[in-house]
DNA sequence: CGGGAAAACTA
DNA sequence: TTAGTTTTCCC
């Protein structure tokens, strides 16, 4: 005899063999039921009427044990003056177990109900005559209880169909068989034809009573069995091997006809029950219905092969649980994505969770889908998530769009219900334009009328313009020079690409076009045609406005003496025209966003500004978003507009309401000319990179949150310093927002920059007080780790708050005794021993350039050289295997083919790295002598 | 009942 | 230690 303590009686209790319940709450303490189902608990003398387990009865000591089919011993034998099974056959009656009326037929009824089909192996010839068949499965979720919230009644297992009137219960069919039978449920794991350590049990006068539970039909009570009023107790984790070994050994007695076990059976057990319960799903469980018929000397025999419900869940379980998405941050974003966006949910796991924007069009078919940016470590506690939302599918739609979010679990794909709505914004641009387009046409009708409409086609560039581009234009273009001579061409000049292309650039003489010069302008401005044509247009505002201001503009020019009056005029005029403007836009605004780039109107209208001495008003004009002309030209994608702007004394530091400068605009909208007209050539006022808009994000912060390595890498090369600056809502600086990003390409950008540069942005720490070394070790993969500890000169640790369990491992074995106050600067020696060992990656004291990478250096920088080289690398990959004998290894990774490693080594590579593959190609190829 | 959360446990 | 899970407790 054993003991155990039994945790409902506090109290140790007596036992036969170690099968019995060691779960807590079966109590087992009747010597006699040494293989019984904790169903069989003592104490519990009328339960035995209506759970009685007829599938194992109690036995003696000894019994005696029969081959199938099973037997059944003598119900006289059941312990503790249980009544005979004589009582099972009205038991159901009598309690909350009933049987439906008998079924007309079986085989009739059949259709009449959603059947499942037997299980498996009816592929196989089926021994069975008879068939079980599930007449209603048991509902997908269900709360599973510990053993300690077994108090109280707290809802029962009901059928999928149940509603709160009627209700219905898991409930099975016997069919093809005549004569009185028992009906069996019990719990089984999914994935497993096994028995699950989980309780399935029915509440009966205080007592929760385990399964197998066993139900008689017949004939005359009809072949239906419903399980009524059963709940899930959710075993403990400490209980599971017990639990479980104890099913499986009741069912295998069972089986073999309560014959003893042999030493070698229980071992294998043993190990059998080792194995599941490792890894098995504590959150499902299914039903398993299995059939009997009694024979003579209570011999069971099954009739009808077993059949599975489906999984019943864990609804308390992130595993399994219900998903259900509480409350969203905001209910819009940008077409663009990268927006933050919070959610708060119901309890999900971190590794299973996905966030899905979706779109249905009319008849409910799934047009889009996307899914929204996070990391583990973006999931609060089980409760929220902070992702990024995905760019919309067209990002230039000018409209609203509603969408939907759902979350998904991928394990078992369960998604939240119902999906919320998620309002799709279109982007300034677009919005603006259409604006535009929409509240004042000036477009179109104003060049027409202006312009090309009329009959000498008077309008012409400035003097000074027509001299300066047949120079220019012909590095681009030869032909177009020649022309330009031409007046008959100018239209098609102004309008080409290559002048575009141009001015886009740099041009000092163009610049000049926007001094307050007079000689500068326009020789022959408008002729009359124009006031004539202007008067087709007076219905436009915007043109009617600028042909007045052409106009004065003419007046004044030849003759000095009104000039003042005039510009008063002008002054007025642009001032109110902006007024009247929905948005207050002024006409230099309109005139840059022109939907058809309008280049000639555009610069004559600056020109004038500036022959006015307005050049004020244009450069400080905003609209009522705090767009400057340079926010418009980015938004609108117009990078040839940005130097004259500057030129004209637009501040390119200017911040709109979202304190936005054009250049967050053109990073945001990945303009990427117009990044380059702002940042190459030296524009009147320096660019200050260290502004910051509404969402406390510098242009080189949203370069790196949207991972636009292009953009990060202008960027710091137009003013390094950019790097250390911390955004204002967590704090990162570009290198914390790198490891984020777990980008290695922007953190070996950044870190480059880093070399060069006073400010440590290694030691700088966030909000939270991370450097990105410890950042990185808890929010990024280990390359990253690994690339940033490389560059650490203290490898971090001595700044360190917290270290993870690896790292710290190697700390403790590498340093012999640091003892608590000695630690850090016993570190801080011997790192100066490791920086002298193998600090190879960076280089602090210049060397020679070897001859190889000299070589290789002369190679790449030829264009032909280089593609040729590529392609050479490219057979068989020989890149790749040359690469990861070199310092390169560390990035292969990164590219798919000799171009992309080619490149990398040419423009972003460390003197170690080049050296390196510069040695390992000459040797390889000998490509280099 | 279902929901919420404290306490206990674990890596 | 901390942080994440599991189990118990409570309303």
């Amino acid at each position: 005899m054993n003991q155990y303590f039994d945790l409902d009686r506090r109290q140790n209790v007596s036992y036969l063999n170690d099968a019995s319940s060691t779960s807590g709450y079966s109590s087992a303490n009747s010597p006699t039921s040494t293989s019984m189902s904790p169903a069989h608990s003592p104490e519990s003398t009328t339960l035995q009427n209506e759970f009685a387990n007829l599938a194992l009865p109690p036995v003696e000591n000894s019994p005696q044990f029969m081959n199938l089919p099973y037997h059944q011993q003598p119900s006289q034998l059941m312990p503790n003056g249980n009544i005979p099974n004589a009582s099972f056959g009205n038991m159901y009656m009598d309690h909350q177990y009933y049987t439906s009326a008998p079924p007309p037929a079986a085989t009739v009824q059949q259709t009449a109900l959603n059947f499942q089909h037997p299980q498996p192996g009816s592929g196989m010839k089926n021994e069975f005559p008879a068939v079980l068949q599930i007449a209603e499965q048991p509902v997908e979720k269900f709360r599973f209880r510990y053993k300690s919230e077994m108090h109280g009644t707290h809802g029962s297992l009901n059928g999928a169909n149940s509603k709160r009137t009627p209700k219905t219960f898991p409930e099975v069919m016997l069919l093809n068989y005549t004569g009185p039978a028992v009906i069996r449920c019990s719990l089984f794991q999914t994935n497993l034809d096994s028995p699950h350590s989980h309780q399935l049990v029915v509440r009966k006068d205080e007592r929760d009573v385990c399964d197998p539970h066993d139900l008689h039909v017949s004939q005359e009570r009809g072949y239906v069995a419903q399980f009524i009023n059963m709940g899930i107790i959710h075993t403990a984790k400490k209980y599971i091997f017990d639990e479980l070994l104890k099913k499986k050994q009741d069912r295998l007695v069972f089986q073999m006809n309560r014959r003893e076990l042999s030493t070698k059976q229980i071992q294998e057990l043993h190990q059998e029950t080792e194995r599941e319960a490792k890894d098995m799903n504590l959150n499902q469980v299914r039903l398993c219905f299995e059939a009997f018929k009694i024979g003579e000397n209570n011999t069971w025999t099954q009739i009808a092969a077993p059949v599975f419900s489906n999984p019943i869940n864990n609804r308390k379980s992130a595993q399994t649980g219900e998903l259900r998405i509480v409350r969203l941050s905001k209910p819009t974003g940008s077409v663009t994505g990268n927006d933050e966006l919070i959610l708060l949910v119901e309890k999900v796991s971190k590794k299973n969770i996905k966030v899905r924007f979706f779109e249905e069009n009319e008849d409910g078919e799934i047009v889009w889908e996307a899914f929204a940016k996070f990391r583990e470590s973006d999931v609060h506690h089980q409760y929220a998530i902070v992702c990024q939302t995905p760019a919309y599918r067209d990002k230039d739609v000018d409209h609203e769009v509603n969408v939907s979010i759902e979350l998904i679990r991928p394990s078992d794909d369960e998604r939240s219900f119902p999906p919320l709505g998620f309002r799709y914004k279109p982007r300034d641009a677009i919005v603006s334009r259409k604006r535009r387009r929409t509240c004042s046409t000036a477009t179109t009708n104003s060049s027409g009328s202006s312009g090309t409409g009329s009959a000498n086609n008077s309008m012409e560039l400035p003097i000074t313009l027509a001299q300066v581009q047949p120079m220019a234009i012909s590095h681009h273009d030869q032909t177009i020079s020649q022309e330009f001579g031409k007046e008959s061409h100018l239209e098609e000049l102004i309008n080409s690409v290559q002048f575009r292309k141009l001015i886009e650039t740099d041009s000092e003489e163009l610049e000049k076009m926007c001094d307050p010069v007079l000689g500068m302008l326009v020789q022959d401005g408008f002729g009359k045609s124009e006031i004539i044509a202007s008067t087709a247009a007076a219905l436009e505002p915007t043109s009617k406005c600028l042909d007045a201001i052409f106009r004065a503009f003419e007046t004044a020019r030849h003759s000095p003496q009104v000039s003042e009056s005039a510009r008063k005029y002008v002054e007025e005029l642009f001032t109110n025209h902006a007024l009247k403007n929905d948005n207050h836009d002024t006409l230099l605004h309109e005139v840059i966003s022109q939907k058809q780039d309008n280049l000639k109107l555009a610069f004559k209208t600056l020109q004038v500004l500036n022959f006015f001495g307005l050049r004020d008003l244009a450069s400080t004009s905003i609209n009522a978003d705090g767009d400057s002309g340079l926010h418009i030209a980015c938004q609108q994608d117009r990078p040839h507009y940005i130097r004259p702007l500057l030129k004209l004394g637009c501040n390119p530091n200017q911040q709109n309401h979202a304190n936005d400068t054009a250049l967050h605009v053109a990073v945001k909208e990945e303009r990427m000319s117009c990044i380059d007209s702002f940042l190459n050539g030296v524009p009147p006022v320096k660019l200050d990179l260290t502004l910051k808009n509404d969402d406390g994000l510098s242009p080189l912060h949203m370069a790196i949150r949207q991972n636009k390595y292009d953009i990060a890498k202008k960027l710091i090369n137009h003013d390094r310093s950019a790097i250390s600056v911390a955004n204002t809502t967590d704090g990162n600086n570009a290198l914390h927002m790198a490891v984020l990003e777990q980008s290695v390409e922007l953190l070996v950008l950044i870190l480059d920059a880093q070399n060069s540069t006073l400010t440590d942005i290694l030691q700088a720490r966030n909000a939270a007080g991370y450097t990105p070394l410890e950042l990185a070790r808890c929010k990024a993969n280990g390359r990253v780790v690994q690339l940033l500890e490389k560059v650490y000169p203290d490898r971090g640790e001595t700044t360190m708050t917290w270290i993870p369990f690896k790292v710290k491992e190697e700390i403790d074995s590498s340093s012999d005794d640091s003892s608590d106050t000695g630690g850090l600067e016993m570190k801080t020696e011997e790192d100066v021993v490791i920086k002298t060992e193998n600090d190879d990656d960076i280089d602090t004291t210049p060397q020679m350039e070897t001859a190889n990478a000299r070589n290789l250096k002369i190679l790449l920088n030829n264009k032909t050289r280089f593609d040729k080289l590529a392609a050479q690398l490219n057979q068989q990959d020989i890149w790749r295997q040359l690469a990861k004998k070199t310092e390169m290894e560390k990035f292969v990774f990164l590219w798919s083919s000799a171009e992309g490693m080619l490149d990398y080594l040419y423009h972003k590579s460390s003197r170690a790295e080049f050296e390196s593959f510069a040695q390992a190609l000459h040797e390889q190829l000998g490509v280099l002598t």
